[in-house]
DNA sequence: TAAACTGTAACATTTTTTATTACTAAATAA
DNA sequence: TTATTTAGTAATAAAAAATGTTACAGTTTA
């Protein structure tokens, strides 16, 4: 057995980039935009279909702008709409701008620097974690907004 | 643009199956375990290496000895040890004891039925997922507790 | 100039995750 | 046989993350 000082190591790890719902919102975001794609929509109207408050919808929309994929109007009969050909964004594109990563978690706490196996965790955690995002990034490189669209 | 009424679904939805520490702590606590097949190792130790709360690592070790991963043994000197062959458990096994599946995310709320992408978002996501796990499933099957062990 | 929008900040609430306390029961060693 | 160390577990607290709300300034259009 491995003998280390049991010391509470308080600080904590920032590798966290967790799955809410975002993802979910922005492609029902998108997806919405893409059937109209002459028309701006408000984010009242996307709201009321994604069943969200309109507030969260346009911080959703300002992460799109960043990135350049929709344009937006202020104003009345303003809104949003694509910026982009639907047939070449990718789902992974999508992904990228609302997580970082795919992962399985990290426990919260800095592991015991003292023990060989907390010494190297994160790190073995880390390279089956971005063989992972490998495969599924593949995955979704393979599909589009508009065939993803299209399914509706 | 589709037109709906727009009333507000309470109700949430199930499919939640979201990633915490789970999976990392666990497959921290069954390399510990690995590495000394033939000791009882106390929560308190395998705490003292996560940095975890040993509530914490007993829960996640009733977890594993539901599944007959390991033993445990009450009283003084006692504690946990594997009860399998680590070249035969693999990481999927001990993915689906610690999630169910991976996934992207769904959005908190129904969303809107009256609305046909609203209608049918969560089950084309669904569809989505399911892809995503069965990659990440393949390669997880790829690999031994053994073979995540000797990294060490 | 009123109305309908976006953009954003500030704050509140809810949900999830992690931590703690406290206790019972079991096994061992002295 | 008794003190000690351990698992097992329930109940509760605290912390963190996600989601929701309110409020309001700025913009555009009719």
């Amino acid at each position: 057995m491995f003998s280390y000082n049991k010391t509470h190591y308080i600080c904590n790890i920032f590798y966290y980039s967790m799955l809410s719902g975002k993802f979910a919102i922005t492609i029902h975001i998108l997806t919405l935009l893409n059937k109209f794609p002459n028309d701006y929509l408000s984010s009242e109207y996307i709201a009321g279909s994604i069943n969200l408050n309109p507030v969260l919808v346009r911080k959703e929309i300002a992460n799109l702008k960043a990135h350049h994929i929709v344009e937006s109007k202020e104003g009345k009969n303003g809104g949003t709409k694509l910026a982009v050909d639907s047939s070449k964004l990718t789902l992974k594109e999508i992904f990228e701008m609302t997580f970082e990563t795919i992962n399985l978690g990290y426990a919260k706490n800095q592991p015991n620097p003292d023990c060989p196996v907390g010494k190297k965790i994160n790190q073995n955690l880390d390279a089956l974690y971005a063989d992972m995002n490998q495969k599924v990034s593949a995955q979704l490189q393979g599909i589009s907004l508009e065939d993803f669209s299209n399914q509706f």
